[in-house]
DNA sequence: AGATAGACATAT
DNA sequence: TATGTCTATCTA
């Protein structure tokens, strides 16, 4: 830090010299339409982008001191220089660059959230975190000690090579508990050394295991490595189907970008940021990348922070809250599986981190890669438009092929009432078990039975807070409300009629396919895999193990199956109801059935060994389902967009939907119909359904929700803050969240 | 965001 | 009339 500037005024003659009051704005993380003004005291030296201590009200925050704009929504109102409070202190903390604080000001204004909010991603990290504390090793002295134990003479043996240990370390190797390692630095036989404080990450080997690529990879990695190499902004889609070595070929951009001391973050849905990933990452760049995500614990999260701010992390794989680290030169952004809905930010800042992750890289002059076997219609489009340049990647690393999905018409050769295996599914099961592959049913249902009837009066039973079908979750005898997490014991009579015993469940979940295909196929070993599985995360950990280990012949999945995780002996795959999620009026319904069911069948077989998908369906006359059956993904494309393009939604900006929100049901949907009536926006206004919006009244905030059928969407958010602002006063209280994929960036 | 002052509702 | 609960407003 520099020191303070001297007072070179002459002591007796202040008033020569009109002490300046210098003034910075400075943005808050708070929800506040602009910056404010801040006296900067004597001593204290700021510049733009920097992290400051100051006063708000009774407390006192991180800001940023902000750049003035011509834009008055942003600037600071002028104040009165006497109720100027002053900055407390500068924060040690490396500035936001300029390209940090043009990506903030840009999703503010697409995403119509104040700026404050955005920083405050941006910011979010503890104060103490960061400051790695003083680490103290040991080191051995030429002193013996008088008491001799065999836990000391452990403890000198590992310590023989004089080498630092740390204390814990020390006392792990010896096999003895740290109060051995204590008793003798007092008899001074060890000494203790300052250690320095440990690195944040690792740094990368660009060169430590290259591995051999097919001609396609190694084709897409040397256009990749170009773009690398150029430095300037140039967005890609690496669009090769499962199995093809995606990762492995953009290993190779990650590599050049290390080697141009350039910093690269790989983001990823959460739940794909597996240590099976990291430990490939290892494999090939010989240490592990920083990890960013919400298990990450807050002391790791501000020495990450830092090691990125300060250039020294050069790797980071994160969730899709890494996009915000202040990376201090980022040359190279991944964005894996793409398509993967967890990239939308829901609450708060409402973005989609795929598209923002794009518009980042624009701001730094980066490379970036979209990286999908089903990419997302969007990114389809602008790949097809040439915004985007294809990476394809067509070949299976062992030469297999991703097995057609094979139709199963419920209709003609369903299986009896009451139960969900197709006949013809369950004999090609057999065959396969008894040939020593894995078979994989796939459900996207949770717990027993999505619904219980009542045989008397025919009454379902709901959840009392939110109107949803609750759900039998028989392990744990209770029903369970999906959307909002209500769980109740499973009744003995129907909660309507009091009929006993009258109470029946519909329809299957993993849980009753469980028990069915044990019965089927008494000999197998049965495995069910869902995200709620008892047990957590270490025993999901330990069965997907034993999976790979060949210890179970049957795996009943939900869509926690069709991500990430490999089954290396899966020789068939069978969706047991292709047409869930079809249907519900879901205007992304197709796109995402599409994707899950390819992903899915994508599973079966690999590694020298042909599989085999089957598509049980109540409509194989369906686009998707044809699309499906015939492998055709330009078809689905094709169609799809069709669809949309009628619908005069351009295929690359979605859908977009407003949510008005307020405490005054009347008032705010009095302002939904206002903004309704105005264009763009020719949508109805509904009340959303609990059922469609879990959080609709969360807190007795109403919300209502427009569709905006509008060309040019590009408009809407300043269309919107036109609107807010001349917007009654009463307006105050209401929120209007825009919830839309914007794809109008480039 | 978080503190706080005001607006109702309910206990004392 | 004190006390609790919920909301709207303000922070420089």
């Amino acid at each position: 830090m520099k020191p303070p500037m001297p007072d070179t005024r002459p002591a007796d003659s202040p008033s020569l010299f009109p002490s300046h009051v210098r003034v910075v704005d400075v943005l808050l993380p708070v929800a506040v339409g602009s910056a404010y003004s801040y006296r900067v005291p004597e001593g204290i030296e700021v510049a733009v982008g920097d992290i400051v201590v100051v006063p708000l009200g009774t407390r006192h925050m991180l800001g940023c001191v902000w750049p003035r704009t011509e834009d008055p929504r942003e600037s600071p109102k002028p104040v009165d220089p006497a109720r100027l409070k002053p900055i407390q202190r500068k924060y040690d903390v490396a500035p936001l660059r300029p390209a940090m604080i043009a990506f903030i000001r840009w999703i503010a204004d697409y995403t119509v959230t104040p700026p404050g909010m955005v920083l405050r991603l941006a910011l979010r990290h503890d104060e103490s975190a960061g400051i790695a504390r003083e680490r103290t090793g040991v080191r051995l002295t030429e002193r013996r000690p008088e008491r001799r134990t065999s836990a000391r003479e452990r403890v000198i043996a590992a310590l023989l090579d004089g080498f630092v240990r740390s204390k814990s370390d020390a006392a792990r190797e010896a096999g003895v508990s740290p109060s051995v390692v204590d008793g003798l630095v007092d008899d001074g036989v060890l000494e203790t050394v300052v250690l320095p404080p440990e690195p944040a990450a690792e740094a990368p080997d660009p060169d430590h295991s290259r591995p051999e690529l097919l001609p396609a990879q190694a084709e897409a990695a040397t256009r990749l490595v170009a773009a690398v190499k150029a430095r300037a902004f140039q967005p890609f889609l690496i669009d090769g189907v499962t199995g093809s070595g995606k990762t492995e070929t953009y290993f190779e951009a990650v590599a050049e970008a290390i080697r141009q001391g350039r910093q690269t973050l790989i983001l990823m849905p959460e739940i794909a940021l597996t240590q099976a990933f990291l430990d490939r990452f290892a494999r090939r760049f010989g240490v592990r990348p920083a990890e960013w995500h919400s298990a990450v614990s807050t002391k790791r999260r501000g020495r990450v922070f830092k090691g990125v701010a300060s250039g020294e992390v050069r790797v980071v794989a994160g969730a899709r809250s890494a996009l915000f680290l202040p990376f201090a030169d980022l040359g190279l952004i991944l964005v894996d599986e793409e398509h993967d809905n967890a990239y939308k930010q829901e609450d708060g800042v409402h973005y989609h981190a795929r598209d923002m992750a794009v518009v980042r890289a624009r701001l730094e002059a980066a490379t970036v890669a979209l990286v999908s076997a089903t990419p997302s219609i969007e990114t389809e489009v602008n790949a097809r438009r040439g915004r985007y340049t294809r990476l394809a990647l067509p070949e299976r690393f062992a030469g297999t092929k991703v097995p057609r999905l094979e139709p199963i018409d419920l209709r003609r050769e369903g299986p009896p009432r009451g139960q969900w295996i197709a006949p013809r599914l369950a004999q090609e099961m057999e065959r396969t078990i008894e040939a020593g592959g894995q078979a994989l049913l796939f459900l996207n249902r949770r717990g027993y039975a999505p619904l219980t009837l009542c045989r008397a009066c025919g009454h379902r039973i709901k959840c009392p807070s939110c109107s949803s079908w609750l759900v039998e979750h028989r392990f744990r005898r209770r029903l369970e409300c999906h959307q909002c997490g209500y769980a109740t014991p499973v009744p003995t009579e129907c909660p309507n009629c009091h009929e006993p015993n009258s109470l029946i469940p519909c329809g299957p979940g993993v849980e009753r396919l469980h028990e069915e295909a044990a019965k089927l196929m008494p000999e197998a070993r049965l495995q069910v895999l869902s995200s709620d599985l008892a047990g957590g995360v270490e025993r999901l950990r330990a069965e997907l193990k034993a999976i790979e280990d060949g210890e179970v012949d049957i795996i009943i999945g939900t869509q926690l199956v069709a991500k990430g995780h490999n089954f290396p002996g899966l020789a068939l795959v069978g969706v047991i109801d292709a047409d869930v999620g079809l249907g519900h009026g879901d205007p992304r319904a197709a796109e995402r059935t599409f994707q899950l069911l390819h992903q899915v069948a994508g599973r079966a077989g690999r590694h020298e060994m042909e599989g085999r998908a089957f598509l049980q369906t109540y409509m194989p006359e369906h686009p998707v389902m044809q699309a499906l059956v015939a492998g055709d993904r330009d078809a689905f494309y094709d169609r799809e967009i069709g669809v949309r393009e009628e619908a005069h939604l351009p295929p690359f900006a979605r859908f977009a939907a407003l949510i008005v929100s307020g405490t005054d049901p009347h008032a705010a949907q009095a302002h939904a119909r206002a903004l309704a009536a105005c264009s763009p926006f020719t949508g109805e206004v509904r009340v959303l359904g609990p059922a469609e919006a879990p959080l609709a009244l969360v807190r007795g905030r109403h919300r209502y929700r427009l569709l905006a059928r509008s060309a040019r969407l590009f408009d809407l958010s300043a269309y919107v803050r036109a609107w807010m602002a001349g917007a009654p006063r009463a307006t105050g209280n209401l929120r209007v969240e825009i919830d839309i994929d914007p794809q109008s960036f480039l």
